[in-house]
DNA sequence: CGAAAATGGAACACGGATGTTCTAATACGG
DNA sequence: CCGTATTAGAACATCCGTGTTCCATTTTCG
């Protein structure tokens, strides 16, 4: 229990850590609500002084920045629980469908938050964008994915099958499995092999 | 040609209507690219003083007004040309679909720029979205799309395609005509019966 | 050509968001 | 419990987009 000094350059303290997250997720909500919304939103939203987000992140590119890193790092973990190996190809896609949709919000901001895809470490390709690549590629490969199309459109089909089924959750009030399920189900259609 | 006062209250000099083309022109190429623009950037991109739009458009909210109504009556335009009513259902979404391609830049700012679809005389459902989903309904009935899927899904899951398409050829530099007939061949799929 | 229409540009007032600094109050952790 | 870390809030300077007014200049058109 000799824990004294595990403080190390990066570390944080509990608090400010739980303060940290709190504006962090108070700041997806907010902004994948209404885009350009003020920094004092995304304070009130958290539950904290407009002073203590800037404490935190100086400018709005430095939030920015963070929620880029910190939807970075959970689709990296999302990819990981989606076993993308395993399987055929269309299962993995599958899984791998269910895992992004239940990020949510925080993918949204990804789509409509056009800083995030020039900028915020996103340089053009994420490393989950090649390994869906690779996915579809395999796919394509055993014949059990659509080889007449270009495995990068079919990646852009499984985004914007995504997005759209968030929309049908947000806007037209449809229970969020039931657009997850139709959103599988049309995916499973376009991908197969014609 | 006794044209002499031609004019009405709602007649407009050729030359105003000349720059009011261009304003309306270089907002959508501007806003599409870079929503929240300032007004200065689209006037200099219309080629014109900044004076001279808020001379045309009292408030940004009144430019925005405007380029709804524009977006609108292309749509509406679009949907008149392709024919709904004529032969089987798919066929006839493919020639929709087509139409709405065409009015590329226009169409995106529908989607991103979020005031469109609460502002600017969109009540929820346009004349075209009902069109739309009625011809839908209409291949569900005659057994040419599939009738798993619910009838307002297929419709976001067109959009959403048209929309991955666009993206497709303005981001990712593919030809126009490629990323359309790869939008065309997925939608085909996506829609066919089960 | 000459009057009316249309424009460009400068100047100004205004509001809202941003970022900074300070101080008093509060919560935390040993 | 007490000292320290953390916070809220007010106040302030600043920047940027907006909307308005005014005047000189250019363009259009009869």
């Amino acid at each position: 229990m000799e824990q004294h000094h595990i403080a190390t350059a990066t570390t944080e303290s509990a608090t400010r850590a739980r303060t940290r997250r709190a504006i962090l997720d108070a700041a997806v909500t907010v902004l994948s609500a209404h885009h350009g919304a003020s920094l004092a939103d995304v304070a009130e939203a958290a539950g904290v002084g407009r002073t203590t987000v800037h404490r935190y992140f100086a400018e709005r590119s430095d939030l920015v920045a963070a929620l880029g890193a910190d939807v970075r790092e959970r689709l990296q973990e999302a990819t990981v629980r989606a076993r993308v190996e395993d399987g055929p190809a269309p299962k993995a896609l599958e899984r791998l469908c269910l895992e992004y949709f239940e990020l949510g919000d925080r993918l949204m901001l990804l789509f409509d938050v056009p800083q995030f895809l020039s900028w915020a470490g996103f340089e053009e390709e994420t490393d989950s964008d090649r390994v869906l690549v690779r996915l579809i590629e395999r796919g394509q490969a055993e014949g059990t994915v659509d080889t007449e199309a270009d495995a990068e459109w079919l990646q852009n089909v499984l985004w914007s099958l995504l997005y759209a089924a968030w929309m049908q959750a947000r806007d037209y009030g449809t229970p969020r499995h039931t657009a997850l399920s139709s959103c599988l189900h049309t995916l499973r259609k376009a991908l197969a092999a014609s």
